[in-house]
RNA sequence: UGGGAGAUCGUCCAGCGGCAGGACAACGGACUCUGACUCCGUCGACCCAGGUUCGAAUCCUGGUCUCCCAGCCA
């Protein structure tokens, strides 16, 4: 197991911790926004900021940012604290929102505007655009920036008072118009919304922005290090800058790379586009990089965390393999899944000289990695299921499965050799002829002769059917954001396959939605959330097994 | 061409004046009742140019390239 590397935000955080900063308090927050679906990218903020304040004995807030009411719902901030408690976080009921600042923060402006730091603009959106020049030009100040403190006093009481329509006025900072840092350039900090918000209802029409209510939560929550992206390295000015006017309890910004994955999008954008256009069936879709759609998939909640703290933490954009993700997939699952039998693509297999009518139950191991998981049942008789990929008439050299004449071992039942292949009227071969040896009965001669190869099967008149979705990655090139051309044209139009009429053990008949196992020589899969019911199977496929046969015969072709 | 930030194996992350290390990927081998897992091995990097120094990925100077910023979004 790889010891967790360093990153720089540890370093300061030891660092701060050791000099008794903050009398060697931590305290981090996760600051979503309700008005989307969490995914990888807040799963390493989540991380992250939990992680930080346990490895130090800190606290982690969950803090919605919900200034925007046009754009946030309550479905919303639901559904962040179960994808975060699903992560294996928990905020120990420090459950804050922006809006229950809502006084505070106004009290605040009203400080500002009092000390000449603050004013009322009536220009209209446009016109500050206008005046807001450009990245090599300085802007212009508004006619508006020398209203005196006691008119910028009454426009403010009135806007909060509902006297005035959307746009007619902004609260801005008095900071530089000339500023080469465009947030400094005298920010909006309140603007009029006339529209209900999720949790404060119709209390309020003027609602701030987030530059000045983030510094200010973080502030009034006692938050030591305040971990961000990257893109609001250009705000840290302004965020210090609110702070110090307002002469508070001031934490530190520190900015970090947000996460980029191979072979998907995580812009909420994009996101959105994907569900809206009808390319996934949903946000919790099994191919969505949404923590409800890993979830879905079967991810495991300790493979993301894992993940997570593997990918590190840096200052660097870069793009994180995919690889690397389906390696902490299949670690996690390696441990924990109970193996079983299930056959994808049936081939029938009849066994010529084992009785007609009979049956048998044979011992499997639940988990060679696992002892604890013990053992179960598995039934065997005269006709069985193989995987059509298990057997081939003319073999090339390096295939060592089934073929004419040969002899396999079926995993914990016996050897069998092929005797013949019979085929339908088309060619198609339809059914295998078999006979075992009965001495082999567990999986080994006695007279110690060796097989090549090892099958999974099922028996016939036991097998559960089912219906099996095998998710491939949802794009077929590296960084589908990139370059021009539109992101859609780049999805996989092979990333799911559904096979009807697979053929599974029977211990998998009563699987639980959401139970994860291990289909032996296959892959990991999980009983749907959604669609899995004892009358109907559905099993997705979570990643394959690693398959190194599948490479040489793709090389092959 | 304003302001801010970043450049280390194919990818991601360490390094903080003293042998460039780990993980993933790739490749080869051992083992195997999963062509899985595990184990062993191989390949492979300091953006460029100067300078300081006994010694530079690290410090200095000058370049180059990449990313972010002109919402009354967060």
């Amino acid at each position: 197991m790889a010891s967790v590397p360093s990153n720089f935000i540890r370093n300061i955080i030891q660092r701060d911790q050791k000099y008794y900063k903050h009398f060697g308090r931590v305290a981090t927050r996760f600051p979503p926004e309700p008005n989307g679906y969490l995914h990888l990218g807040h799963a390493k903020s989540i991380c992250l900021n939990f992680g930080l304040a346990a490895e130090f004995g800190g606290t982690c807030n969950l803090r919605y940012d919900d200034t925007n009411p046009a754009r946030e719902e309550l479905e919303y901030v639901e559904s962040i604290k179960a994808d975060v408690r699903w992560l294996g976080f928990d905020w120990e009921g420090r459950e804050y929102y922006a809006s229950d600042y809502f006084e505070q923060l106004y009290d605040f402006a009203v400080q500002l505007i009092q000390e000449g730091k603050a004013y009322v603009d009536s220009l209209s959106a446009e016109e500050i655009r206008e005046h807001r020049g450009t990245l090599t030009e300085p802007g212009k100040e508004s006619p508006c920036r020398n209203r005196s403190v006691e008119e910028n006093l009454d426009l403010f009481r009135r806007m909060r008072d509902g006297e005035f329509e959307d746009g007619a006025h902004v609260l801005r900072a008095k900071i530089d118009m000339a500023s080469g840092n465009m947030n400094l350039r005298d920010p909006t900090i309140y603007r009029i919304r006339k529209v209900a918000h999720h949790r404060t209802g119709d209390q309020w029409c003027i609602y701030p922005m987030y530059d000045y209510t983030h510094c200010i939560s973080d502030s009034l929550e006692g938050i030591t290090h305040s971990l961000c992206t990257l893109e609001f390295e250009d705000h840290r000015p302004l965020y210090d800058w609110v702070l110090d006017e307002l002469a508070v309890y001031h934490p530190r910004q520190i900015e970090f790379a947000r996460l980029n994955l191979s072979f998907t999008v995580l812009s909420k954008r994009k996101l959105i586009r994907l569900v809206t256009e009808g390319h996934v069936s949903g946000w919790d879709d099994p191919r969505m990089p949404t923590i409800q759609g890993v979830r879905r998939r079967g991810y495991p909640a300790g493979a993301i965390r894992t993940f997570c703290d593997r990918i590190g933490v840096a200052k660097r954009d870069s793009v994180v393999d995919f690889a690397l993700l389906e390696h902490c997939v299949r670690e996690d699952l390696n441990r924990t899944a109970p193996r079983v039998m299930g056959v994808l693509r049936p081939l029938k297999v009849v066994i010529e000289n084992y009785p007609q009518g009979e049956s048998e139950e044979l011992e499997a191991i639940n988990n060679p990695e696992d002892e604890g998981m013990g053992i179960r049942k598995v039934p065997f008789s005269r006709e069985l299921y193989i995987e059509q990929d298990d057997f081939m008439e003319n073999p090339p050299k390096k295939f060592f499965r089934l073929a004419p004449g040969r002899e396999v071992r079926l995993r914990y039942a016996y050897f069998i050799t092929c005797r013949d292949v019979i085929r339908d009227e088309n060619g198609e071969i339809t059914e295998l002829r078999c006979t075992y040896d009965p001495e082999t009965r567990g999986g080994d001669a006695p007279d110690g002769r060796k097989v090549k190869a090892t099958l999974h099967w099922v028996s016939a008149p036991h097998a559960a059917d089912a219906e099996v979705r095998l998710y491939d990655r949802l794009f077929n090139t590296e960084s589908p954001g990139a370059g021009k051309g539109d992101f859609i044209e780049h999805i996989n139009s092979d990333s799911l396959e559904v096979l009807t009429g697979c053929k599974l053990e029977p211990s998998l008949a009563d699987a639980a939605p959401e139970s994860r196992c291990q289909f032996e020589r296959l892959g990991y899969f999980c009983a749907d959330l959604r669609d899995c019911r004892p009358d109907r199977l559905v099993f997705n496929r979570t990643v394959p097994l690693r398959d190194p046969w599948a490479k040489i015969a793709k090389k092959k072709k």
